[in-house]
RNA sequence: GGGGCGUUAGCUCAACCUGGUUAGAGUAUCGGACUGUCGAUCCGAGGGUUGCGGGUUCGAGUCCCGUACGCCCCGCCA
């Protein structure tokens, strides 16, 4: 039995119940002791007339001892209830107590809503993990999971797994490379995702593919990117996007309710082109408007070079409706003018809406006559707010204002906590183009395919190329992204002859795959969900590092095994490889 | 690769700006008391290389330089 489910049912019957000491109360006489197991906790009664014995062994514990108590489950006498305890009822008299293991002091209470830095709980993360909101994340997370494999597996897909040692093709992220002990002087490269084994099993015919698979990229570090995470991985053949649309909604409906949570579908469908216009980002947290306005009309009549030297030179003016902060200080819109200048712009422009709706702050003075007005009108803004603008390349613009979005909302409370908005996002360019290569690249991978319409610009005007390429974003994370594939060569050396790859390169890299492709290779497409930032989501969790059993740190460590480490010159010798980093 | 913030008792923090006797508090730990507690209470005790290295100074937790580690962000992440 476990410790939640002790209750009134089981009032003087016998029970055995094993687990930790969450807490002590010795009154000399009574001890009173807070049993802990993954359930939950319920009360241990000791009393020295009745049980001697036990009562003697319960002084002798302390917190997080490992015990088994064996006793009967009694009511708690009127008035001795505990409403705050799910087993606050009801209590066991112990008579006999087994110390089953002892603990020194501990680094941190194992408790919710502890102080203690994440340094400190990495460092112990079988202790934090201890911790009942931490265990609860992990249950989630292997619920939300659990709700996804049915929801698939009732779709007929089958669960395939795929190689960890691959091989290294230098496109995306840096890999992570294995040497070969067999080989001499060769690597493998673990999987930044099973991307091509999934294609491949859709070219074997294996048509509605997923896996919970593990994925590798030695990238630097975020709040929600982790050197390795998860993703439920998904590929079927004889499909379009409206398909991958369906299962996906149909599988998340499954997987969200799981957890307790129900969503609508289907999702709501947006652009590329559309949500980069009104919130200046592709992963917009559409909890609330707060969409980019462009000016340029008013801001040309302004006759500020500020303005009329980007529309000159081909680029935006945008506002953004700041709602009630037209209390800022100086002080702050001087720091947040420093991070839009960190983010590309020359400055940040600032006009501050009064109570009689007059303008005020430095560049109010432009906004003379009727200019005010259309300003305020344009961006819907009312007294006491702060309309935000930016005049620079569309792409600087964007990414201010996008930026000034997220803090906007942010300080404001706009974006609930409760509410979970997921919203498609299709018609990705296929193409951008890499200043410093000179060349165009991929803006998914090499193996998207156009969206049908805009095959025949692949060769003269590539930039307007959009691709058949969507991503799930909820609530302003990218949680999933996919594609439909090219499973024809002759499109597919078309793509490669545009990335200016050569033959040689093409062969060396994934002959394999294109070679595959001409062996009677199915239409197919698929999708992967980004499941340590759902469950972050779900949990309401702001890294996700907390829905992780044991995480990285920002510097890709294990606090708590040490690992990365030194290995001896033995094991190196081995694998044929040496290390160019002195011993110490 | 770059910017910012942080590092003082097991943990969370104060003292730092304005250098000055013995670095404090809460909590945890340990000991004692206590027969209905549940953040138990009361009494007492122990606990510090102020991340590390160097410099300035009569004197550095405090100022300066470097460095390590943690977090947030830019770049990066097909």
């Amino acid at each position: 039995m476990m410790c939640r489910e002790v209750s009134e049912d089981d009032i003087g019957r016998p029970v055995v119940l094993s687990g930790w000491v969450a807490s002590f109360r010795d009154h000399g006489g009574l001890v009173f002791v807070d049993l802990r197991d993954r359930s939950g906790v319920v009360q241990l009664v000791f009393d020295p007339e009745r049980n001697p014995g036990a009562h003697k062994t319960a002084g002798e514990v302390r917190s997080e001892f490992v015990v088994r108590a064996a006793g009967r489950v009694a009511a708690r006498p009127p008035g001795r209830e505990n409403p705050s305890l799910q087993t606050g009822w009801v209590e066991v008299e112990v008579e006999s107590l087994d110390i089953l293991s002892t603990c020194p002091g501990l680094p941190f209470a194992i408790e919710d809503g502890i102080a203690t830095g994440e340094e400190v709980r990495l460092r112990y993360r079988y202790l934090d993990l201890r911790r009942p909101e931490m265990s609860r994340i992990l249950a989630t997370r292997h619920s939300f999971i659990a709700g996804a494999r049915d929801s698939l597996n009732r779709m007929e897909f089958l669960e395939i797994e795929t190689p960890f040692l691959g091989k290294s093709t230098p496109e995306g992220a840096r890999d992570y490379l294995v040497p070969s002990r067999t080989n001499p002087g060769m690597f493998y490269a673990l999987p930044q995702s099973p991307q091509i084994y999934k294609q491949l099993l859709m070219v074997a015919g294996l048509d509605r593919y997923y896996q919970v698979a593990r994925c590798l990229r030695d990238e630097d570090l975020r709040r929600e990117r982790q050197p390795e995470f998860t993703q439920i991985d998904i590929e079927m053949s004889f499909v379009e996007q409206d398909d991958i649309f369906l299962m996906t909604e149909t599988m998340l409906k499954d997987a969200f309710g799981a957890v307790g949570i129900e969503i609508d579908v289907p999702f709501p469908r947006t652009t590329y082109a559309d949500v980069m216009e009104r919130y200046g980002s592709d992963k917009p947290d559409l909890r609330y408007g707060l969409e980019l306005v462009d000016i340029a009309d008013v801001a040309a009549g302004t006759g500020s070079t500020i303005f009329q030297g980007a529309l000159d030179k081909g680029g935006r003016v945008k506002a953004l409706r700041a709602p009630g902060w037209s209390a800022k200080s100086r002080k702050d819109m001087d720091d947040y003018t420093e991070r839009a200048k960190e983010l590309g712009a020359k400055g940040l422009a600032w006009v501050k809406v009064g109570d009689d709706g007059g303008l005020s702050g430095p560049v109010a003075k432009f906004f003379a006559g009727e200019l005010a007005g259309a300003l305020i009108q344009k961006t819907a803004s009312e007294p006491g707010d702060m309309i935000l603008m930016v005049a620079d390349s569309g792409h600087v613009v964007n990414q201010v204002l996008a930026a000034m979005r997220s803090t906007v909302a942010e300080e404001q409370g706009l974006a609930s906590a409760d509410s979970i908005v997921l919203t498609w996002i299709t018609d990705f360019p296929l193409f951008h183009y890499d200043d410093e290569a000179k060349a165009w690249t991929s803006e998914h991978h090499p193996f998207t395919g156009p969206h049908p319409e805009d095959v025949d610009l692949i060769e003269s005007d590539p930039g307007r190329v959009r691709s058949a390429s969507y991503d799930l974003v909820i609530n302003g994370f990218e949680c999933a992204s996919g594609s439909i594939r090219i499973h024809d060569s002759e499109l597919q050396q078309r793509i490669f002859r545009r990335l200016q790859l050569s033959e040689e390169d093409i062969q060396k890299r994934f002959g394999f795959f294109t070679k595959a492709l001409t062996y009677g290779a199915p239409p197919h497409g698929g999708i992967a969900l980004g499941i340590d930032r759902i469950i972050a989501i779900v949990t309401r969790r702001p890294s996700i590092r907390d829905v992780i059993a044991f995480p990285k740190t920002q510097k890709a460590q294990d606090l708590m095994s040490g690992a990365p480490s030194r290995v001896s010159q033995a094991q190196l010798a081995e694998l044929h490889i040496e290390s160019t980093v002195d011993e110490e």
